[in-house]
DNA sequence: CAGTCATACTTCAACATTCAAAGCAAAATA
DNA sequence: TATTTTGCTTTGAATGTTGAAGTATGACTG
């Protein structure tokens, strides 16, 4: 098997970028519509996402620092977005919360992502709304190949290396 | 036309989602092996795609304001990796220019995106390579919907639309 | 059980990013 | 020519980020 379409990868390559782009500069906008930085409404999306994260949840899954995680917790504390709850289990951890005013918060600045693809994608046909997942699920285990996630499901037939090397 | 998949939404978000992440997570390891920050990074990836581009033009397509533009240019500049040349044309202007010891970092630090995505692309059969760009593509355009996007030459061909309008 | 190590979080000091506002110089316009 | 606009820089202030050190708790080992 050749390479018969060597710009294919350069027009994925543009397409995905620009999907990144487009995602990032609007969550900006978000976050300031919301009266957040981007940095802490992604703490509110994470800790309105996942059941009550401890400190040490946040910090992997925005890939900071624990003492990063400390300094926006104490931010959004001091707004009264979320609390601190000392976790019964082990009392190394703490578990953050939001109030009321967080949820509110979150209410106000929807994902970054809905915003602007749920309505385009429902307008989709049945089968470019499947063929749509399946490509983008895809995209995703390619792009966590050696991530922690341990590669599933990638062989779909024979492996086969261009002579191109990037 | 009814909802026949509900799920499926959210699959996708949560594959973009993915793909956000690893590629962002990704970018700051790249960054860091490089010697320079993610921010700084950017900018000598955006002036080694545009040819030469002005401060103004890297602060619209970083999103950011020219102020910020301008300290991480310093930087830059205080490291040798970019100079400042006055523009002839419009004395205003200041076109970025990489240095030869910016050309290294850059080819050290390989576009996160295709470090990763590259190879697993090359693999696919024939057909996996087109539905991913035209799937791609779609989610780009679903994205990019009003936005004030300076991007030009992105037109690979015809993107059939289906009766929908975007 | 005492001692040791590992884990979760915080504090601290230093630096990077970011922006609004003010300033300056050059171009465009009237 | 006078005025406005544009491109960039400077300044001052807030936020984001981290490594290193510190504290408290849990886990393990003999």
């Amino acid at each position: 098997m050749t390479q018969k379409h060597p710009d294919r990868v350069d027009e994925s390559l543009i397409a995905l970028r620009r999907i990144l782009r487009a995602t990032e500069l609007y969550a900006r906008d978000l976050a300031q519509a919301a009266g957040v930085t981007p940095a802490q409404l992604r703490v509110l999306q994470i800790v309105g996402e996942k059941k009550d994260p401890t400190a040490k949840t946040l910090a992997n899954q925005m890939g900071v620092s624990q003492a990063t995680v400390t300094a926006l917790v104490d931010k959004l504390v001091a707004r009264s977005l979320v609390s601190r709850q000392p976790s019964a289990q082990d009392r190394r951890q703490t578990n953050i919360t939001l109030t009321t005013q967080g949820e509110d918060v979150l209410e106000e600045a929807p994902d970054a992502l809905q915003q602007r693809y749920v309505r385009a994608f429902a307008d989709l046909a049945d089968w470019e709304q499947a063929q749509l997942v399946s490509s983008l699920e895809r995209v995703a285990a390619m792009l966590n190949v050696d991530s922690l996630d341990a590669a599933p499901v990638l062989a779909t037939g024979e492996l086969r290396m261009s002579k191109k090397t990037y």
